[in-house]
DNA sequence: TTTTCCATGTAACTCGTTACATGATTTC
DNA sequence: GAAATCATGTAACGAGTTACATGGAAAA
């Protein structure tokens, strides 16, 4: 539901053709969202039959026929209902990466400070990525923040688990 | 992956059948993983095909036998792999209510602050559930840990958010 | 001239959920 | 005797991904 909400709140703003969507979310919206191209085509053609969008064919050269979109008035009114209903929930998030640490203790101490290690450095890496991404314009930077605020609170999170794992022998071998 | 995972790292600790798997990850992990019951026997049905469990047939009365599972060597080692697959990886956490986030400014001020807070309310309660789970043996224990962590964080960034665009009249009307 | 980009589409598949059905057994 | 629990199962659906196919246009 919400990728049918982020497609409809671009076309909003302005009218655009499949192509051309999947390409700015791809762009501009990476490290937020991966909406797959079959996904995107997928989407606008159902809400092309719910009424809530009107394609308009632009032919150039020898190539398939732009489908260009338009919101209609009730798509219009669909945006509406979606982003005060996606705004007033709250989506609980699962980490697909916690069922590892609850069996943490069926490995050696080292081995597991290992995996985790190898963890970090990709958690780091895209903290680094977050960080480093241009400044968005309005409130797309709130998702940005956001981001980063989460991968720090990630990253302080692991260190600990990997402090609180670690052998004594680090200590003894100094 | 990480529900296989699960399962084999329940079994491994005490055979089970499904049934019995299925209760015991909703009473006891509900806050972390939500399996539903046609899954578990999905792949527990999926897994025995592989070779990784055994199933002992238990009639007791009348009703359908117990499959009780049981890890073979060869889901010994998927365990292994799995496992250190899962530690080793991090997996980047989609906010599927960021995308409001991102139109927000569609909105007038003052019904985007009451739809957040409504968000806060939901958010809050989680929290709260969260911080109140009976402490668990082991490192499942790092899963309830993570979990508040996380909530924290989101809270402190929805105060935030909230902060930044609460309108002035705010203020002027004190 | 070969590769990349533009622009669409679709069939098959995966993973998981929903919503049922069955029928004995225990609890209220 | 009604309701909840035990214990399994399955058919249908939904969302999304993968992996293709097409074919002209622009860039290397």
């Amino acid at each position: 539901m919400e990728r049918e909400l982020l497609l409809l709140g671009l076309l909003r703003q302005t009218d655009m053709h499949g192509y051309q969507l999947h390409e700015f979310i791809h762009r501009n919206m990476a490290s937020c969202v991966d909406l797959k191209k079959a996904t995107a085509y997928y989407l606008l053609d159902k809400m092309t039959e719910s009424g809530w969008l009107i394609p308009t064919e632009e032919q150039e050269g020898g190539r398939p026929p732009r489908r260009v979109y338009q919101l209609t008035e009730a798509g219009e009114s669909a945006y509406q209902a979606m982003l005060r209903e996606n705004l007033s929930t709250h989506y609980e998030a699962r980490f697909t990466g916690d069922i590892g640490l609850a069996f943490l203790d069926s490995l050696p101490a080292e081995e597991a400070v290992n995996l985790l290690s190898h963890r970090r450095t990709a958690l780091q890496a895209e903290l680094d990525a977050a960080q480093t991404v241009p400044p968005h314009v309005g409130t797309s930077q709130l998702v940005i923040e956001h981001l980063v605020r989460h991968l720090r609170t990630e990253l302080d999170w692991l260190d600990e688990v990997i402090r609180r794992i670690e052998p004594r022998s680090e200590q003894e071998n100094t």
